[in-house]
DNA sequence: AAGACAGACAACCGCGACCGG
DNA sequence: ACCGGTCGCGGTTGTCTGTCT
């Protein structure tokens, strides 16, 4: 229907950001915070809404955003604690560090259309009976989809835990790319984000990412801090909890075989989106500043 | 070469939760 | 306790680009 509440009365810009809006932004965010996202529009001299400004800056200008294409950890990640916890992305993206829950709800949509696009197609030589995702929007009323209706429960958060935890020993996520990826994962200085914000003092090397300023709280987190400790060479095998376990997809899809070669063709593809977007927008944002 | 199709991603919309008055 | 404002989240849509036919 209309504009948000908090945009009825102005005469809000809609649509895709220009440079100058995200500079604008930024730079308001840079130097005043956000205390009110409600505020920071007339504050920072845009005609957008706080809601506006406040996704843009949470998916897109932030600092810590780490862009490019999901690892295939990240991937495994993703899909486990989907499966624990459902469509709460938020809760998901505080376990990836970087990447924003818009950016996991898209990849998760993405590649649900995928899967329900090859049923069960490439999975007939393997022990995968199912590629359809645990439960996921499109199969929230079928399957697994219940995990979706139950609410985030203690028992959820404690098994999530215990998932976390065990991953400790997971494999890090070789940002440089593990099993054969092609191109490194995650442009660690997305081309099109505000160089300003950056020490270009750091490396950019995937892994010693990790450590530079913008974002050293994340090695606070506890995905991260196996990604220091167990960085180097550790079997990729994953330790799931049993509800993960006992998800129809497997972790089997999930290894070299299931985002196999097919999900591994996209890798060239997405790394021409992010080309592509690097040119979309990065004469936009990262190519102005 | 051109059109159709598919994938990726940015952004909008609506709703619920939270908080202060 | 109630109400209004704000924020955060999840679902959905729109747009752009690359690939395929």
């Amino acid at each position: 229907m209309g504009h948000h509440s908090c945009c009825n009365q102005q005469k809000v810009k809609r649509g895709l950001w220009s440079p100058e809006e995200d500079e604008k932004l930024i730079r308001y965010i840079t130097t005043h915070g956000y205390g009110c996202w409600s505020e920071v529009p007339e504050k920072a001299g845009l005609q957008r809404c706080g809601k506006s400004c406040r996704l843009r800056w949470i998916n897109y200008l932030r600092t810590d955003i780490r862009r490019g294409r999901f690892t295939a950890e990240e991937e495994k990640l993703i899909i486990s604690l989907h499966a624990i916890v459902g469509n709460r992305w938020a809760h998901i993206a505080s376990h990836l560090p970087g990447r924003t829950d818009n950016e996991i709800k898209n990849y998760w949509n993405s590649w649900i259309k995928k899967k329900i696009r090859k049923p069960a197609m490439s999975t007939t030589s393997s022990s995968v009976t199912t590629v359809s995702p645990p439960c996921s929007t499109a199969a929230s009323d079928a399957g697994l989809g219940h995990h979706l209706q139950t609410p985030f429960s203690a028992a959820a958060e404690h098994q999530l835990d215990a998932f976390l935890s065990q991953s400790l020993a997971l494999p890090p996520p070789k940002l440089g790319g593990s099993g054969g990826q092609e191109s490194p994962p995650a442009a660690p200085l997305p081309p099109h984000c505000p160089l300003f914000m950056f020490d270009t003092s750091v490396s950019v090397s995937p892994p010693s990412s990790l450590t530079s300023p913008a974002a050293a709280h994340q090695l606070q987190h506890p995905f991260l801090t196996f990604t220091a400790a167990a960085m180097d060479d550790a079997p990729i095998s994953y330790h799931l909890p049993p509800l993960v376990d006992g998800m129809g997809m497997g972790m089997a899809a999930m290894d070299c075989g299931g985002l196999g070669e097919e999900e591994r063709g996209h890798d060239h593809r997405e790394a021409g989106n992010n080309g592509q977007k690097a040119g979309r927008h990065g004469e936009t944002a990262g190519g102005g500043l």
